[in-house]
DNA sequence: CTAATAGTGTCTTTCAGACAATATGGG
DNA sequence: CCCATATTGTCTGAAAGACACTATTAG
């Protein structure tokens, strides 16, 4: 069989948390070559005598990079091919993290993003279009917030990442109903207002339980 | 920055059919090592210089092992660590593919698999699971038949890939919501029956439109 | 008392599941 | 007429949306 050139293997990550209530991106300006100067995503060479595998290797480059282990990790997909770096044919196995707002970082709006390094930008956007399919039907938005919250913040970072209001009755009914959160001990109060009950996620191993919040039904009948 | 040895990029597709009811994987017996003379995913090397993208190359591989081109491949996921492959550290970018079941090749029921090379069953399995979870919003198990059949036939379709019976009504009412089949002029008929109209998928550029069928209500009310 | 937000109750609409009723072919 | 399957119609119960109502704090 033929020889051909290493591919370039690495790993990038697509980090999220929500500041003042926008959703945004952890990024690193690039010290050298290629893109030296550019902001990116945390990435780097895959190691192969340290990474058994490529999960490995995402905590790693978090871990050297920013500095945390995320709560949320999962693999987004993989970007390949001969026109996004300009040493050659590369492959970046994406992965995408959320973490709470008082993680330390470059934080940039996902809405305006400037320039970016390689194909950063369509793989910022894979991540964002991940999480909203996955806010639909999951906790995961939970992720986003600190380790306790009340459910009126819960609800407004469902609404941020969904992008629509949704009903605090049927938010809550929703909420109950999945039973993922524990309540925590104490309360939170601003103001002379009733206090509200603070939440934690429940520690669990699986995500993705099932949330099926639908879309917000339209008013008048479309047709037969 | 340090050198590393170059690591294994390979892409490996999961082809699927629906055979006698069944669905079915297509497998290739490996004549070379490692796993010389076992049943493997197709799959292959990148090559650099042909494929432009990792999409390039799963297309290159099924024509090229299978002799064909199939109307639906997604990325499915990446595999990638030191312990799938004896010859080192590699990443197989995974693609899961569908196709009618006049598809010549060596199909092999996805229930009752031998032993396979590398970390095959695992990918299966993911293929597996991702066409059960799509198959409950989209219309992605058509791609598993000929291009045109009955509504009596994709329900079966249906019910053989979720696994459990669906309401004929109820299938119907959803299938046409979507508005994502032609009528074909003429009708298919066996026996002394009514004869049933036949169907196509539409040409469309996107898949995954949304089909929103839920899973079965339960019965009682849990809890509160 | 008021202000402000937390949290609950209830009515209505929508939609999936169940299942019956009708339609259309060949004998 | 019969049978067998296709196709449509209708009822019902569960759940989401809308929205009003009550609860709890500070002052």
């Amino acid at each position: 069989m033929a020889m051909y050139p290493p591919i370039i293997v690495t790993v990038d990550v697509v980090l999220m948390t929500l500041c003042l209530d926008v959703l945004c991106v952890a990024l690193i300006r690039r010290p050298n070559a290629p893109f030296a100067g550019e902001l990116a995503l945390p990435g780097g060479y895959v190691h192969a005598q340290e990474d058994g595998n490529a999960e490995d290797a995402a905590y790693r480059i978090l871990r050297e990079k920013m500095g945390i282990k995320p709560p949320y990790l999962e693999q987004l997909a993989t970007f390949a091919g001969n026109q996004r770096d300009p040493r050659g044919w590369s492959a970046s196995i994406a992965y995408f993290a959320l973490v709470s707002p008082t993680t330390e970082a470059t934080w940039q709006p996902v809405n305006e993003l400037q320039k970016l390094a390689f194909d950063h930008p369509a793989i910022i956007q894979a991540a964002v279009d991940r999480l909203r399919s996955k806010s639909a039907y999951s906790v995961l938005p939970a992720y986003l917030l600190p380790e306790t919250f009340t459910l009126a913040e819960l609800q407004k970072i469902y609404e941020q990442v969904l992008g629509s209001p949704l009903d605090k009755s049927s938010f809550r009914r929703k909420i109950k109903e999945l039973d993922l959160l524990d309540q925590v001990a104490g309360s939170f109060q601003v103001g002379n207002q009733r206090p509200a009950q603070i939440y934690r996620l429940k520690k669990m191993m699986t995500f993705d339980r099932t949330l099926s919040q639908s879309a917000p039904r339209k008013t008048g009948r479309s047709g037969q």
